[in-house]
DNA sequence: TACGGATCATTGAAAAAGTCAATGATTGTT
DNA sequence: AACAATCATTGACTTTTTCAATGATCCGTA
């Protein structure tokens, strides 16, 4: 089965300290959510990597491509291929920095904002589906900790 | 900076809506700790993934490359690259399954356990650091939603 | 103003990781 | 005994990641 395996039974191994070890525990929630999430984006003809980098372009807040790379933790080299995809596709834009003329600043289309508002209907169900077993104060909760341990 | 960044300012892009997606956020603070974490291993020729099977291996669970590969949520061929490079570096050994001849049980060294507590040790530093911006009570909560978001 | 070092997007090459199908040994089931 | 299923392994293949080099542009400083 592998990676894309959305077996969720109880293993014995989770009785290990390595139960406790907080960067397995991440990698191994985002191993299993990734799975869902491309599944569902795949109907869109998107995955994560491109669906965040489309919601930031249907945000509002004008990013470069730098902001980009930074935010999502990728090389600036993998921002052109992501913009690159996306823009072909009509669904963003590159327009020139306003201050600094080297940056590029990626907007959203208005076909990227409709498929943008679609994928992210499909993506909540996924994140139900993931965060079952928790309650709807435990998920906020969940969201609140992530949060700050990344921006304090 | 791309992904081996540890710059941790706070990003202006945090604000967009994007800051509530589960998904993201476990990437984002996975990457973040996946630097920390490597770039402290390194001191023992490990990485998060050979660290993990290392671990497991250590547990006295006697894991088997199939339960490896699931639990880690990885092909069974990686498996086999990682407990290969482990043994020959003489930290694990393939034992022969007890009921199941077809399985290898992985078991640690000697040499194997010291590197492991050495490793360990290294990682707990990386993790304060990582969550520092959580209490202690914080932390604690965090690990235990990752856990029940994982199996219950 | 002109120089020099830094930053931006981009390219392309190289390394690492992930995916997948096929295989021999072994298991459990009919 | 025969059959399908499972385990570890191999090898081919694709994707992702990493890294250095480049031209354009910005900024600070002389």
């Amino acid at each position: 089965m592998g990676p894309q395996s959305t077996n969720v039974e109880t293993p014995r191994l989770a009785a290990a300290k390595i139960g406790n070890d907080v960067g397995l525990l991440l990698a191994k929630l985002h191993a299993m959510g990734s799975v869902l999430n491309n599944r569902a984006l795949s109907d869109f003809g998107l995955r994560e990597r491109s669906f965040s980098v489309l919601t930031l372009a249907c945000s509002g807040l004008e990013p470069t491509q730098r902001e980009l790379a930074d935010f999502l933790s990728l090389d600036p080299s993998q921002v052109v291929s992501l913009v690159d995809d996306l823009e072909h596709r009509g669904l963003v834009e590159r327009a020139q920095g306003k201050q600094d003329r080297r940056a590029k600043i990626i907007v959203s289309t208005a076909e990227g904002r409709r498929i943008h508002t679609k994928a992210r209907a499909a993506l909540e169900v996924c994140e139900q589906t993931q965060l079952a077993a928790l309650s709807e104060e435990e998920n906020a909760q969940l969201r609140a900790l992530l949060k700050k341990a990344l921006w304090g």
